[in-house]
DNA sequence: GCTAGCAGTCGAGCCCCGAGAGTGCTAAAT
DNA sequence: ATTTAGCACTCTCGGGGCTCGACTGCTAGC
């Protein structure tokens, strides 16, 4: 593949939408080049063919000659914008062009009235649980978009407790935890030797009254506070109970959604099957997820946008994410996003995650009060 | 595609492994005959290639001539079992000949060593719940097989309630039930207006004790009896729950799990990007795997084989099914199955589904006690 | 009934060729 | 100093034609 002039410096600005802020170390473009590349790089989204001097002649409207695109093009390519993928076709972007084209882009496109009806209807339904909304929510953003989505539910560990309890389950015991967001969280007790169902029921209650409004780390301090105090018959349960709260907390495993994945199977970019199946495995890896995602909204704005090499993830290096956190009241609690290809339609992509995040905040945010 | 000959009975013979037992329909095959099939299936799944009748008398070790077995070829392709690409390829085995295959495989295919370690490794870790549980055994059946894998949670309607319990979470009341498998379902319950809190405390109390052990179409029962006798603030309330349990006992769509699908993107047989595509939709469309699956394990074996066009999906019909419920005690709960090309391999999936299958029973048991 | 042998069929791979698309460069024009 | 017209050059793509080789089906003889 001649993808080597493929801009070397994975990070050159690692966040999404920098919006006129200029990268100190990349050189200013004209005016001219800046919408050269701009049709460029739009009608590459569009076609997904190299683009020629002539087209960009006929649809950029500058009223020069194709032969001054031309040496234009020949400028972008050296400064590593563009590439050829044989000596006598067009050119199509390279990452750090399809960089540019989006943070260029005007600040806050518009979904469509069908879309955004479609948004507001999923949210508008009655639903319980922030699995259950996330669930929904990969489905929509795929729909919408007609690329995989993933999202992140909100780490427990920052959610307020309205409900601990202590259940039997053949022969073991489940601590079972319900935040204020509708999760639920359940963990094995190990079980301390023949222990009576009196007891059991005893601690159970205890622990929903000491346990409400809490966040996972409190209770386990609680917990383990009450554990000294106890007779020996609730003391190590309680132990237990602390031990399995903090494995709650460690864990999120079980926090990563995905959907839409057949969206992308036949997207022409990743006609390669190798290329397919590593993003496939790289997507069903929660922990590659989670770190993807982590990653792409670190640096706080509503909308990111991760280009191909700009990934943590070598597997993803053909593909382009686009995310979004969603927050309940002021914080960040998880995160939505869609995953393309490079050249995926970045304005349909950040409209349907922005509008996504917005109601999603809303419908989290009127869950967990 | 040359696929015009392949058998068009749809259901020759719906179940699994009828080892032995003719179809009455279907004309017997002499002994060389099925030799001869049997090598050509096996050695197609191998390679993947058509097979040459020069191949077979060199492998299948019947001692005559690759002229002779030319002749039974021909035969059994106008039997329907065989067909050819074109015309000077050698054989590939149609539908039917994976169906004769399958059917005439030895009872108890094993697995081999490290792998049935590697199963009896990941169930005797603790698992707090069939969610996590089925979760993780995707993962490891596709780990397995290298296809992908796909499981059906056990219907909360036949399970017992442990624990049922009312809970505000936010602005509205949760209705969370707790089965004997460590399930938990949740259902928003639409709430009366200014409901007290001591009301629903009162409520979510009398609840867990009325419920504890009964299945849900008894909760609603019982739910329904003691909403006539209520006072009309409990009274509604009762109402809704009992209509959230129906919910609840309707609904199914959350209980499919999905894995390792990562695996069959680089199937040879999936060449075409269309095909793929479709059974993808097909795997994510949930009601679409649970139809699928209710049909592969409908006849009752323990181990049952779906090959192409016997799937009620034709999206899959490129693809095959291996299946097998598993039980909790003596009913049969739920299932677990493989998905690969009809060339998959079926002695390794058979096994590892059996085994796989055997192993989960005995979990969801111990669990359920 | 089996098999050796042979003619016939078809796909895979290769080369060649021409058409078409698009570039880079040069030299003239502004 | 730009811009542009013009032209030579390069490379892909598709088709046609070719050979090679892998099989088969069939026939005739064992």
């Amino acid at each position: 593949m001649a993808r080597s002039k493929v801009s070397q410096d994975r990070r050159a600005e690692p966040t999404g939408r920098s919006a006129g802020a200029e990268a100190p170390t990349r050189r200013e473009l004209s005016e001219r080049k800046a919408a050269i590349l701009r049709a460029l790089v739009q009608q590459y989204i569009r076609t997904g063919e190299p683009v020629s001097s002539e087209a960009l002649a006929q649809t950029a409207g500058l009223g020069v000659s194709s032969a001054t695109i031309r040496n234009e093009l020949a400028a972008l390519e050296e400064m590593g914008y563009l590439f050829q993928p044989h000596t006598s076709s067009g050119r199509a972007p390279t990452d750090l062009a399809y960089r540019f084209f989006v943070d260029m882009l005007p600040a806050r496109p518009r979904l469509r009235d069908a879309e955004w009806r479609a948004v507001v209807a999923f949210f508008d339904a009655a639903l319980a649980s922030v699995d259950e909304i996330l669930r929904g929510t990969t489905k929509l953003l795929s729909r919408l978009t007609h690329y995989a989505s993933v999202a992140l539910a909100p780490s427990p560990a920052a959610r307020a407790i309205v409900r601990a309890e202590l259940v039997r389950v053949g022969p073991g015991i489940l601590l079972l935890v319900v935040f204020d967001t509708g999760q639920v969280e359940r963990r094995l007790v190990e079980l301390p030797p023949a222990r009576g169902e009196e007891d059991l029921e005893r601690t159970s209650r205890a622990i929903t009254e000491a346990f409400r409004g809490l966040t996972l780390s409190g209770a386990r301090k609680v917990a383990l506070e009450r554990a000294k105090g106890a007779e020996p018959a609730q003391r190590l349960l309680l132990e237990r109970v602390a031990e399995a709260l903090a494995q709650i907390e460690a864990s999120q495993a079980e926090h990563v959604y995905l959907g839409g994945v057949s969206y992308i199977v036949s997207e022409e970019a990743f006609r390669r099957r190798e290329t397919l199946q590593r993003i496939y495995e790289a997507l069903e890896r929660e922990s590659a997820v989670l770190r993807m995602l982590r990653e792409a909204v670190a640096v706080d704005r509503p909308i990111s946008v991760m280009i191909g090499r700009e990934n943590p993830l070598p597997e993803m290096w053909e593909a382009s994410v686009v995310a979004a956190p969603y927050r309940a009241g002021s914080e960040a609690v998880g995160t939505i996003g869609v995953v393309g290809p490079t050249r995926m339609d970045y304005v349909a992509a950040i409209s349907a995650v922005r509008a996504v995040a917005e109601r999603l905040s809303r419908a989290v945010e009127a869950l967990a009060g």
